[in-house]
DNA sequence: GCAAGAATTCTTTAGACAGCATGTC
DNA sequence: CTAAAGAATTCTTGC
């Protein structure tokens, strides 16, 4: 289907946007999509690789609904990254359209998103909107819901679920369109949303898939010597990759065997660059040393293997590292990325060969799992780079010829899993239950029963009576915590209840921190009632410190059953609190990294968590009568990462963690010092003349 | 006696969402 | 109850 013959199905902005970026025809699942009744306001679920056009599909539904029905559309993805990349291309591409942006970070209650048109936001953030009665979803007549097999995630799939039953239930109208990858059930998923199916293998870029054994490829029908000699198999088809011209992707199980296999190709792939190349590396890799003001042993290393043209990449890299990873990757002049799963969702980041060297994956009292085929045929679908590739190769590797052929079977010739809600296993519809009654969506055990029941849990396989069971028990605990009440067999919200929901913290995090409020008397008291909540997971690595003074804590977990389990281990979350205890003690990431086994990515994570469970501490210490004076002191501390001593000076703009002690140490401890006589001199001395002025010209209002 | 390489034992294990202050895409 | 791979350590072998 040519776009000029769809103007009596498209606002004619659309079609002249989409021709001006090189688009003259649909692709087939966009063209399947239109047949099944994208632009007449269908339901429609999309189950294709990545790559095929799903956005634009996304975008004719959206931009028909703004354009033409003069309503809202929402755009959900369960990354910040996919948002904010699918942000940023609509207002490049759509400028005459209202588009916003809301993930976490950024904004409060969001009032003003109701001006906008189009509004791309993450699954949480909408459902935390929600629970503060956003009133402009009424105005919704589109909603897309991006990597929709999310839903079969244990972690964070119930989230999703839950979500998108109630955005039926209160915007019936709405046209829903669920993009996912290929899975097994695509049928069942559609089924449960009322949506047509369009299924595709549809690919820009043709994918070939094989197995590679001692300097061989078996792509089934053919195979194929790779050029080189190296004995290891990763190394031989980096080598091969490299002949061609052409760049690698890798993913390992682990962090650490990312490093390691960095390591290991770096030392081939340096003979393969060229002078510009070089140039341009040591570039990247001084922007990676400088990524953190003083560099961990983890950013050398980075670094190092940046300047052989290798990187690794990982979730315990520095946001500013990963950027510039993806960006010299992406430009060409990295030419191996050693990397987690981190690449694998949402970033788009395709190479020409890919290669999945791990296929087991740890699991907590389960060993070492075999990752599924879903999951390898989306690492698989990074292969290829549209405009540069006639093909992308996707392989695994395999020790001999036996496991070739189980790889090839297990792999390649496998069906795809069928996903299954995980709602009935989790712990989180306690909080979407508090949710329903706190907003006054639901109030009573049988509506909630119900409700659940409209689920893709219900629709799947759920046995009512099974459900009902599980309400039961939640809502008799949250009544005994003192979050809901009931009144004429109705369930009502109390304030403490309705404020945990808007916080958007686990019920259970909110008993422990409510109960040990009181208890509070120093800064690792105070942190470990923080730590000690599922919100700071992954904890820190328990230390033989943290076992000895836990001793003088151990008092703070008396009478909370919630902890009694012999599962429960307390030395790790206080271990944390011990490693945020030194943070703002100004130790630096080279000794917390060594100390706590932790990286520049997981403080950062750690420090911002935390720093947003010692607000919502401090707001439920309000509720409950306590003063919350060290806990909003504490939180200042967290997030500049200082001593008690920094807190006057870091009010100042242009004045962190760093220029704070620099001034401290220097004399100037106080920002009434500055105003002293001299004082101007020392910070000019210390920082210029332009930062001084900026630093200075706000002693006015600050007192 | 020494060093390279083999064998054995030990150790560790992916990712990433949320509140809100400013003014306001 | 379960695994696997890298790292560290010990053992073996060949000169």
């Amino acid at each position: 289907m040519f776009l000029k013959e769809m103007g009596s199905l498209l606002p004619k902005e659309v079609i002249e946007s989409a021709e001006s970026r090189g688009m003259l025809s649909l692709t087939p699942p966009q063209e399947k999509s239109v047949k099944k009744g994208l632009l007449s306001g269908s339901n429609i679920v999309v189950a294709a690789p990545t790559a095929s056009g799903k956005t634009f599909i996304a975008e004719m539904a959206m931009l028909r609904t703004v354009l033409w029905d003069r309503r809202k559309a929402l755009y959900i993805a369960p990354m910040r990254a996919l948002v904010s990349e699918k942000f940023a291309e609509a207002k490049k591409d759509y400028p005459y359209i209202k588009t916003a942006m809301s993930i976490g970070e950024l904004d409060s209650l969001d009032q003003w998103l109701s001006a906008y048109d189009v509004i791309f936001i993450s699954t949480e953030k909408l459902d935390s909107l929600i629970r503060h009665g956003a009133s402009w979803l009424d105005s919704v007549g589109c909603i897309i819901v991006d990597e929709l097999h999310m839903l079969g995630e244990y972690g964070r799939g119930p989230t999703l679920e839950v979500l998108i039953t109630r955005l039926r239930k209160s915007v019936p109208n709405a046209q829903i369109i669920g993009l996912s990858a290929t899975v097994g059930n695509a049928e069942e998923l559609a089924k449960w949303l009322g949506a047509e199916l369009v299924s595709s293998d549809f690919r820009p870029v043709p994918l070939e898939k094989g197995v590679a054994v001692n300097g061989t490829i078996n792509f089934g029908d053919r195979e194929e010597r790779m050029e080189g000699s190296a004995k290891l198999p990763e190394m031989r088809i980096v080598q091969d990759t490299l002949h061609k011209k052409k760049q690698a992707l890798l993913f390992y199980s682990t962090k650490r065997n990312t490093e390691a296999g960095a390591e290991r190709l770096s030392e081939e792939v340096q003979k393969h660059l060229s002078p510009e190349e070089k140039v341009a590396l040591e570039e990247a890799s001084s922007g990676i040393l400088s990524a953190l003001s003083r560099p961990t042993s983890q950013c050398e290393k980075l670094a190092g293997f940046v300047k052989r043209g290798v990187a690794f990449h990982h979730a315990g890299l520095a946001n500013a590292q990963r950027a510039i990873v993806e960006d010299y990757f992406r430009r060409g002049i990295i030419k191996a990325v050693c990397s987690t799963t981190t690449l694998g969702l949402g970033v788009n980041m395709p190479a020409h060969t890919v290669v999945v060297r791990d296929t087991t994956r740890y699991s907590e009292g389960a060993g070492s799992v075999r990752i599924g085929v879903n999951e390898v045929t989306q690492l698989f679908g990074r292969a290829g780079r549209p405009k540069y590739d006639k093909y992308g190769r996707a392989l695994l590797l395999a020790r001999n010829a036996e496991e070739a052929k189980d790889l090839f079977h297990r792999y390649i010739l496998a069906d795809l899993e069928p996903i299954y809600s995980q709602l009935g296993v989790m712990p989180v519809l306690r909080t979407h239950v508090l949710s329903f009654i706190a907003t006054d969506f639901l109030s009573m055990e049988d509506s909630i029963t119900a409700f659940l029941m409209q689920s893709f849990y219900g629709h799947q396989r759920g046995s009512e009576h099974e459900l009902r069971r599980i309400v039961k028990g939640i809502l008799a605990e949250l009544e005994e915590w003192e979050f809901i009440r009931q009144g004429s067999g109705r369930y009502e919200a109390t304030r403490l209840g309705r404020r945990v929901s808007e916080l958007y913290i686990d019920p259970v995090s909110a008993k422990w921190i409510i109960d040990t409020l009181p208890k509070v008397r120093d800064e690792v008291s105070g942190l470990f009632m923080i730590t000690n909540t599922a919100e700071m997971r992954p904890y820190s690595k328990a230390t033989e410190e943290a076992e000895e003074k836990f001793v003088r804590y151990g008092s703070l977990l008396e009478g909370q059953d919630a902890y009694d389990s012999y599962l429960y281990d307390p030395i790790k979350p206080f271990s944390t609190a011990l490693m945020l205890n030194e943070w703002i003690g100004e130790v630096g990431e080279q000794a917390l990294m060594v100390k706590y086994r932790e990286t520049p990515g997981s403080i950062f994570t750690k420090t911002n968590n935390a720093d947003w469970l010692l607000y919502s501490s401090t707001e439920l210490a309000r509720i409950v009568k306590v003063n919350p004076r060290m806990l909003l002191e504490l939180r200042v501390r967290m997030r500049y990462g200082i001593k008690k001593e920094l807190l006057d000076l870091v009010r100042l703009e242009q004045v962190g963690r760093v220029r704070a002690r620099m001034m401290f140490n220097s004399g100037i401890k106080t920002v009434e010092d500055l105003r002293k006589d001299g004082a101007k001199a020392k910070v000019e001395r210390l920082f210029g003349k332009e930062v001084s002025a900026r630093i200075l010209s706000q002693l006015g209002s600050v007192q």
